[in-house]
Formats: structure tokens, sequence, C-alpha cells
DNA sequence: AGCCATTATATGTCGCGCAATAAATTATCG
DNA sequence: CGATAATTTATTGCGCGACATATAATGGCT
């Protein structure tokens, strides 16, 4: 009488990514909607906020994501005023992204952010800190594993 | 003279769960392109093939996902064959999804398929199934915050 | 000049969430 | 009991994101 039946799911890590992720996704919706931002436009965003003047493909790198992905979301946060869209005048091929005045300002949202999507995940900060680690090594292991 | 400078997302462990699955998918893709179908359309039919004969709602419920994000899904995968969709007569409000015999096929792949994406990450077992314990808690944990 | 690699863009498919709608069931009240 | 209201369930439409593929433009190299 040990257990409920679960799901199938129960020795399925990606499946608990997958929700995991998805989940994350959920708390950070109502702290971006009053910014008009989605997750996606809000990491592209941090990335700026730590090195500006990137290259689509200097943020791709990142990220994690194809250039072919970003070009949308960078022109929807170009359209709402938040970043320029700049050819390399020494390269003509690269698009160098730079945040505006108004884009610089988002940044001052972004502790009180942070500090809800904590709160929103009912653990301490130790496991959090402990899990991250775990994480990030499966996807450096898998990033390695890509490669051969 | 400590470290690198890594990236806007070193204390975030949301990306890091967001790169993983994002990763997860890049493994999945080429095991499941063959077979004709998406990650998204796996699970629901691993959770058919544990418990055939479900409703839109409750295959929803252990995926988390919308009944609107599984209508079309459900759609393609019985454009394919795979499943039949038919109203539940006792209750013509619920449509209840059923395996065919070619959806129940299929299943003899996946343990191919799991032994594959195991050894795409390059972990021991034991690591990712400590990892799978914290995730799934985390998950746990942010469901119940959830309903405050 | 010609070839090849790099970089970004355009297009089409699928997945995801939300809002609004429709249909069926259940609850409530007269 | 019967009409009406509220709830549940699925569907539809829209916007955004992620990927693959194809295309265009530029730069580097011989």
């Amino acid at each position: 009488m040990n257990q409920i039946k679960e799901s199938p799911f129960d020795d399925m890590l990606c499946f608990d990514v997958y929700a995991v992720n998805l989940a994350f996704g959920r708390i950070y919706k109502p702290l971006l909607d009053p910014l008009g931002l989605t997750y996606s436009q809000y990491l592209v965003l941090m990335s700026l906020w730590t090195q500006d003047d990137q290259t689509v493909g200097q943020i791709g790198g990142s990220l994690g994501l194809d250039s072919s992905t970003l070009t949308p979301l960078i022109k929807r946060i170009e359209a709402a005023g938040l970043v320029v869209r700049n050819r390399d005048p020494l390269d003509e091929r690269r698009v160098i992204v730079s945040l505006t005045d108004q884009g610089r300002a988002l940044q001052a949202h972004s502790s009180h952010i942070r500090s809800c999507v904590v709160s929103g995940l009912g653990m301490s900060l130790e496991e959090l800190q402990q899990l991250q680690a775990m994480i990030r090594k499966l996807r450096k292991s898998i990033v390695a594993q890509d490669r051969d």
C-alpha cells in the first residue's frame, strides 16, 4: 500500500524539466505582462543590461538560440522602443543590438521580479542553489556530448 | 582571478531550466523525427500507453497543459492514425482519446528512445536520479505555491 | 574574379497560453 | 416538476516562441 500511481512520467527527467519550465513561464507572466515583455524578451534584455551593443549571434550564443528565433523577437522589442538595431559598419553582415534609454530604464524592475520569482518557488535558497548547480552541470554535459 | 565572466544568467535557475529544456528538445528531435512525432505528441502517447481512453482534460492534467493546447495537438496525431477521438456518451462535453493499434505499436520504440536520451546526457544514473528528485520537488513546490 | 564561410532574414510548422465562444451538464429557485 | 443560472469541457482564434530550411548579403581567401 505504498503509493498512488503517479503518472507515466515518473522516471522521465526530461518531463520534469519540461513541466518546471512551463511553470516558470507561468510565474513570470504576471510579473512581465505589466512591462509588456515576454520571458524570452526579458532574457534578451538581461543579456544586454550586462553587455550592451551585442550582435544577434552573440545574444543567441548565450541564450542557446538561433538567429531565426531572435530576429523577429528583437524586432518586437525594437518596435516597443527598447532597443535599436544597426548594421555593424565594420562588417555589414552583423546587426548590432543596442539598448535605448527606455530599455535601460527597465532594468530597475529586475531585482523586484527576481525576488517575486524566488518567493513563488517555495523552496529555500540553499536547495535552489544546489539544484541549480546540478542543472547547470547537466546543461554543460549535454552540450559537451553534442559535440561528439 | 577566479572565473571568466560567464553570462548574465549565472544565478538564474529559471534560465538553466529553460536552456536544459531546449537541449532536451534537440536530443529528442532526431529520435522522434523518424516516427513523425514531436516531443509533446510523444508525451501524450506516453500518457495513453499507461492509461488508454483518457479525456482531453485528464491528459492535460498530467501534462500540465491547457485543453486549448492539446486539442490541435491531438488532432494531428489523430490525422496520423495514432489515436481516435470520441465523445463520451455519458457526458457529451468530454472527448475520449483512445489509441489505435498503430498508436499502440509505437510503444515498442520507447525503451530504445529512452536509452538513447540517457546516453546523450553524459551523466551517471545516480546523478540523474538525484537531480530528478530535486526538480520534481521543485515542481511540486511551485504547484503548491500556485494554489495560495 | 571566384569560391566558401559567416551572418542575418524570410517562410512555414508546431507548441504554448490566453480570451472568448459553444455545447452539455448540474444546481438552484419558483 | 420545469425554467433558468452557473459550471464544466472542449474548441477556435490570436500572438509569441522555437526550429528547419532556404535565401541574400557580406567578407575572407586564394
